[in-house]
DNA sequence: AAGCACTTCAACCGCCCGCAG
DNA sequence: ACTGCGGGCGGTTGAAGTGCT
């Protein structure tokens, strides 16, 4: 059984905002400011209308019944703070900003609050809508065509010579590329394998977090030899193999998939499983925009560019 | 022109956390 | 230490808008 309701839906308004609420919502805060308090905010003006008929069991008892707006005062925090408030952005985002989405995206997930406080003008609400509805796609668009691509490039056994990632003698000839919607979220990091590989790409590019982490998990049993270690810490995987391999991250799921160490050892020479799909996504995007794209092997700088589309129709022909 | 499918985004919901008493 | 309150947050929903057949 769920908290009771914020409030008495009987006697506040829902729904979308008409121009004349927004008015009497915004003069009131020209004219008074919020206070830090958005409860107490109607009471302060003296201007509530009833709030000994609000239900004063709810929850938040968050009436903000203020000069005429019978309005939850959650729902007034949010009108102001996502559309009313001064200086709001609305509108496209920059590709400056899609990679501060990306790159942060990749650090601390989907913290759309702290994302938000490194984009000025933009809110919580609009970022994440945005990710949702557009960036998230773009991304997985350009990875999925990396994928094609890989495949295609395997069926006709021919390797990009300018690849420093074109070691075609891996073991990983045999590593299945794990088909991108069987893969869980990548937010499920426990029990991950690390597998201590040369210090591949993958755990140098990764974010701090979860770097520290594999860090810790690893315990100090990096070096040349390709080792496993299972950890039930949130972790990620870098094959290493030496010779800048390329970074391998999965999940539980994809780990079943793998089944074998062996398996994961050969992937960190020009093959690729993707795990942690969106983590990979953005941390591709904000490799190839953080200037570093040149320096990447070839799955990731194929993808990153998938990503925006400019060299994808290229690689496809 | 109509109907359907898909996309967008404002708004809601309910949980979590910090703080005050 | 405990409890309740209020703010803040992330996930989800659904109405409105847009595109396609």
């Amino acid at each position: 059984m769920g908290r009771a309701p914020c409030c008495d839906k009987a006697s506040v308004k829902k729904g979308p905002w008409s121009p004349e609420e927004d008015r009497k919502l915004k003069e009131y805060i020209d004219e008074n400011g919020t206070g830090g308090n958005w409860i107490a905010l109607p009471h302060k003006a003296g201007s509530l209308i009833d709030v000994a008929t609000h239900d004063r069991s709810c929850d938040a008892k968050q009436a903000c019944i203020i000069a005429g707006l019978k309005r939850c005062g959650k729902s007034c925090r949010l009108r102001w703070l996502n559309y009313l408030r001064p200086n709001l952005k609305h509108g496209d985002f920059s590709d400056d900003e899609d990679r501060i989405i990306c790159s942060l995206f990749a650090t601390i997930g989907s913290r759309w609050s702290i994302i938000a406080a490194q984009l000025p003008g933009r809110t919580d609400n609009d970022i994440k809508n945005y990710w949702n509805t557009k960036l998230k796609k773009k991304l997985v668009h350009g990875l999925e065509r990396y994928t094609a691509h890989s495949l295609s490039q395997r069926s006709s056994s021919t390797v990009s010579s300018s690849s420093s990632a074109a070691v075609a003698a891996s073991p990983a000839e045999a590593a299945p590329i794990v088909p991108l919607q069987h893969l869980s979220s990548p937010h499920d990091y426990s029990h991950l394998i690390y597998s201590g590989g040369g210090g591949g790409y993958g755990a140098s590019s990764m974010s701090t977090s979860l770097l520290s982490a594999a860090a810790a998990a690893a315990a100090g049993s990096r070096d040349r030899e390709q080792q496993t270690l299972r950890t039930d810490a949130p972790c990620l995987v870098d094959s290493g193999g030496g010779g800048g391999g390329h970074g391998i991250y999965f999940d539980e799921t994809c780990a079943s998939a793998i089944s074998g160490s062996s398996v994961v050892h050969g992937l960190g020479t020009g093959n690729f499983v993707f795990g942690g799909l969106q983590l990979l996504q953005a941390q591709a995007l904000l490799l190839a925009t953080s200037g570093a794209a040149n320096q990447l092997d070839e799955p990731y700088s194929f993808a990153a560019s998938c990503c925006y589309g400019e060299e994808a129709a290229a690689a496809d022909g």
